[in-house]
DNA sequence: TTTTCCTGTTGACCTAAATCAAGCAACCGA
DNA sequence: TCGGTTGCTTGATTTAGGTCAACAGGAAAA
């Protein structure tokens, strides 16, 4: 089931592109790195094939080698503590890096499964080390990646600690908004890559009350909910359900 | 209120010690570094003067400039949203670095308050990346804290979204008792450092849940508490405690 | 076509923890 | 010594969200 993270290289040819022409590079790489860096990066970097929905692209306890940017599609990962219980601790779009967690004893802390048909670029992390040393933006590059994991991880507890489920749920689709935007896709219509259960899973809420939640957030006139189809009416209002407290 | 954090360096002379002296290096330097290299990590190290109970090291918004190890005492780390509610994301005990949630936009991400007296080392974190171009295992080496940073807020959050108040707080107990068992100190008999309005901040729960939680492991014979005073009776059970949900 | 499966929605009821309230012990400044 | 404050505990009551149950629509299989 688990992908071998060392065979996921594209084996097609139809899928070739560089960093250099990548629309994403401004998510991925620092954005004041000349050309010839670039390309020296562009060189370690492997391009996957196409990954499907519900492959894993790998696992908790497996080697860690490399850190991963999403191209297309999207990612959930997770950890499953010794009872099975599972916790998804993050999605992953398109220009977003996951894997960092790995780095501090060599072996992945989390589970990563693709939720739809997605391509990702392995960024082997030995070899980003080794450039980093030679392009010193490149190394604070990756600092500021882990710090802003970090940052986000720990507006994710203030979200799981004070906020009330219109709180969490309203939080969620205002991140997801604005990473829409961030690349040109709409910030008021968005078709959510995750199922209710991933949702409430992430939000430490059960799927009846996230479904709930969406209900009366249509009610309020908030939102528009159409199944995975989300459409946002008044982004000033659902900004400030982010605010409501348990 | 807030330290100057340019200015919290020892003035008096009488703390004064090396990182080849310090017996907490196995924890915040990496282990196989070269005595030659630890000198020079030494001198780019700014040791505090006693920062005192509720004193402010920084806060958010402030210039990122270092990160900071504790030397002794302990640290607490909370956010503040718009609405002035506050989260707190951390507890830090001696041996262990915090501040790297600022590097992603160069500006300090948390606020951070001493719970008690404490002294910190500061790291300023451009000499650490000049110095980590030129020794690899160093730079591999904040990867790493960072990296395990990263990992232990995706354990919290997964505390914070399964478990219930008996869950959470015996969580909070087996990782303090691991941190102060890391440095020889006793394992089953530890004072805490921070308030039960800390704990339930931190945990996600009332003060009232979390007193009436203690009390409720100490009948059960799991522990004794007397204050902030507490006694590990029963390992075994506290862990098992800890997998309580929801 | 029907059947099954899967995901999501809604309703009725229950419970863990929040809220509200009271009180106690330790500490401190006057 | 006293009055006030702070930190913690305990009890009574309320409530947000969990649990259990039923059902609906769409997709895929029979």
């Amino acid at each position: 089931m688990t992908t071998d993270p060392y065979n996921i290289a594209c084996t097609h040819g139809f899928i070739q592109s560089s960093c250099s022409d990548c629309n994403l590079k401004g998510l991925c790489l620092p954005i004041a790195m000349d050309l010839k860096d670039i390309d020296r990066v562009d060189h370690i970097i492997k391009r996957s094939r196409p990954i499907q929905a519900g492959e894993h692209i790998y696992r908790t306890g497996d080697g860690f080698t490399s850190v991963f940017a999403v191209r297309s599609g999207s990612i959930k990962t997770y950890l499953l503590d010794d009872d099975g219980v599972e916790q998804v601790t993050g999605f992953y779009l398109p220009g977003e890096i996951l894997g960092f967690d790995g780095i501090g004893n060599n072996t992945h802390g989390c589970n990563v499964v693709s939720m739809e048909t997605s391509t990702l670029c392995e960024i082997p992390f030995e070899r980003i080390e080794e450039l980093s040393l030679q392009i010193p933006v490149l190394q604070r590059h990756f600092f500021q990646l882990m710090s802003q994991q970090i940052e986000s991880d720990h507006q994710m507890m203030m979200t799981l600690s004070k906020k009330n489920a219109e709180g969490r749920v309203a939080t969620l689709l205002v991140s997801l908004s604005n990473r829409f935007s961030r690349r040109n896709l709409s910030a008021t219509s968005l078709r959510l890559p995750m199922s209710r259960m991933d949702i409430g899973n992430f939000l430490g809420l059960t799927i009846e009350t996230v479904s709930r939640t969406f209900s009366r957030l249509q009610k309020e006139g908030i939102i528009n909910v159409d199944g995975r189809e989300i459409h946002i009416n008044d982004h000033e209002k659902l900004q400030a359900v982010c605010h409501a407290s348990k």
